[in-house]
RNA sequence: GGGCCCGUAGUUCAGCGGUUAGAACGAGCCGCUCAUAACGGUUAUGUCGCAGGUUCGAAUCCUGCCGGGCCUACCA
């Protein structure tokens, strides 16, 4: 195999229950910036997405929509994919949780636990809504005045029903997952999540159903068919089926462990808890790295359906164009909190950092270039000790945002690349090239040098969050393809290049006028 | 009930024991004119949720209270 380091990302894989919002756009961002990033900086990378199609609430929605279960996920997973396109991810594979070799890798893994012998038949029992479709505890039911016992958000009738089921002996395995946190501290992030986990572990487990008979849409137990596998063993398996499991001598299984799993803050438990302890148990190694992202509200308000208040990634990124909404969900919100989608907070991130800062700085080094250096790189100078201070600057960006890219902190990799852009804009107004122009030609030409070599450094780091843009102001640099990998961060612009006629990356945002009504 | 986060300028946040509490955006004023009415400089605003305590010294540590969010397992 290539000899380079690998990395391993993976998103959710989503449920095919429910059409894609800025939530889902998010986590699969944040892996395609790392991604990027990664590929840019030397790794051998793979990107992982996909949908997870299997369950008794996708037989009974595509029942009810009169269609098969395949069907109908063909179409729903269809929606998740053209997701790809809409936000610009660059995933190396979109697995679905339907493909054949899928079923061969839970199966395969289901064989192991029964090897490890944690898996054993018993029966299920609890008080169940039919309506909820979910079991409840004991506790979390009451008894009316009528004698009937309910529960659930609605307090909808529950009924004492059994049914056998296999287990996964998780109880036995609190142990061994404290002390793997222990000895791997980075394995769940945030801090907080990382917190909520231990407790819960601490609390003590209890053993994990994991197969059912009520539904027949999954993946049938190995040996005993009417047992369908519980839907978070299947879901789980995916990033390693896409690794070639069980075959290990897949090309593909370099790549396990993963580096980073991001999933959504309310499946922290069945990637920190239920997945190490699935794979130590089946003789692998837990994933690297758990990151749990937060959850997006509206103007404030929680996305509901009643409200019909979601963000739909298409029409954002129609209106305002992918890149500044992938700049805005990296940049408003620490990675790992909550977010608030503020329509005026995106055109104000658009209008003063994309626009005003950078956009306007590519745009006035540019045409000063084009305009009095005959449009191409101009000649380096003798370097004062300005030029070489926001040369630093930018010649240091790249560590620093790797190291960030490396915690997640995306929106703090993106305000160190800002800071530099914000470093440059005062340094055009310090020299003043076109003052320069009347007095000192050849040290106009200098500064420009620096300039535009500054924004290419500055540009490089961009390509992970705003691809297209980024690489529409590397070809006003004449900066070519094979040159923009990190690899080639410290080959500077040579002098004389010719440069294309400069063009606004960001246009302002203004507040089309209200039409007359 | 138990546990975990959080509450700092209009807004988003940084600071997490030590000089007059910071940044960005937004607002006012000044400058510049290369540029996308962009850029730079500058000013202003805060009982650092409340009340106690520890300390020579607390936004920063401890306790209590108030307010917000999350976890507390088998729908996913």
């Amino acid at each position: 195999m290539s000899g380079r380091n690998t990395f391993y990302t993976t998103t959710p894989i989503y449920y095919v229950n429910d059409v894609p919002h800025i939530g889902h756009a998010y986590a699969t961002l944040a892996c395609d910036v790392m991604a990027r990033f990664k590929r840019l900086d030397g790794f051998d990378v793979h990107f992982l997405t996909g949908t997870d199609e299997h369950g008794q609430k996708v037989e009974k929605a595509a029942d009810a929509a009169g269609m098969s279960p395949q069907a109908f996920t063909d179409k729903v997973s269809q929606s998740f994919r053209d997701l790809v396109g809409v936000m610009n991810y660059s995933p190396d594979n979109f697995i679905r949780t339907t493909e054949k070799r899928h079923y061969a890798s839970c199966q395969a893994l289901w064989e192991k636990l029964v090897a490890s012998g944690d898996i054993y038949l018993g029966k299920y029992a609890g008080w169940y809504s039919v309506r909820d479709e979910a079991f409840y505890a004991e506790d979390e039911t009451t008894v009316g005045p009528d004698g009937k016992r309910r529960a659930g958000p609605v307090n909808n009738e529950v009924e004492w029903v059994e049914e056998p089921s296999y287990f996964f002996k998780l109880s036995a395995w609190g142990d061994r997952l404290l002390e793997f946190y222990e000895k791997n501290p980075r394995f769940i992030a945030p801090e907080s999540r990382r917190n909520e986990v231990i407790s819960f572990v601490k609390g003590g487990l209890q053993d994990l159903s994991v197969s059912r008979t009520s539904f027949s849409w999954g993946i049938p137990v190995p040996g005993d068919p009417k047992h369908i596998m519980y839907v978070w063993l299947d879901a789980l398996t995916n990033y390693i089926t896409e690794c070639g499991y069980p075959d290990e001598s897949n090309p593909l299984w370099r790549f396990w462990p993963a580096d980073v799993h991001v999933v959504g803050k309310d499946i922290i438990r069945f990637h920190c808890v239920y997945w190490p302890a699935f794979l130590m148990s089946a003789g692998l190694v837990p994933p690297k790295r758990v990151f749990a992202s937060g959850w997006w509200t509206t103007e404030g308000q929680k996305i509901s359906k009643s409200l019909g208040n979601a963000i739909d990634p298409v029409a954002v990124t129609q209106e305002f164009g992918v890149d500044p909404v992938r700049y805005f969900l990296l940049r408003e919100v620490p990675f790992g909190n909550d977010g608030d989608f503020q329509r005026r907070a995106l055109i104000g991130r658009l209008n003063a950092d994309l626009a005003n800062a950078y956009g306007n700085l590519c745009q006035r080094v540019l045409s000063i270039v084009a305009k009095n250096c005959g449009s191409v790189v101009p000649p380096k100078g003798t370097l004062t000790d300005e030029d070489n201070a926001l040369l630093g600057r930018a010649k240091g960006l790249l560590a620093a945002v790797r190291a960030e890219i490396d915690e997640q902190a995306f929106h703090r990799a993106l305000i160190a690349i800002w800071e530099v852009i914000a470093d440059a804009n005062r340094y055009v107004d310090a020299q003043a090239p076109w003052a320069l122009a009347k007095t000192d030609p050849v040290r106009r030409d200098t500064v420009m040098w620096v300039l535009a070599e500054t924004i290419r450094r500055v540009t490089l780091l961009v390509q992970p969050f705003m691809p297209e843009s980024a690489s529409k102001i590397l070809e006003q640099l004449a900066v070519p393809q094979e040159a923009r990998a990190y690899v080639a961060f410290d080959q500077e612009l040579v002098p004389g290049a010719a440069l294309p006629k400069p063009q606004g990356v960001f246009p302002r945002y203004v507040e089309p006028a209200k039409a007359a009504s």
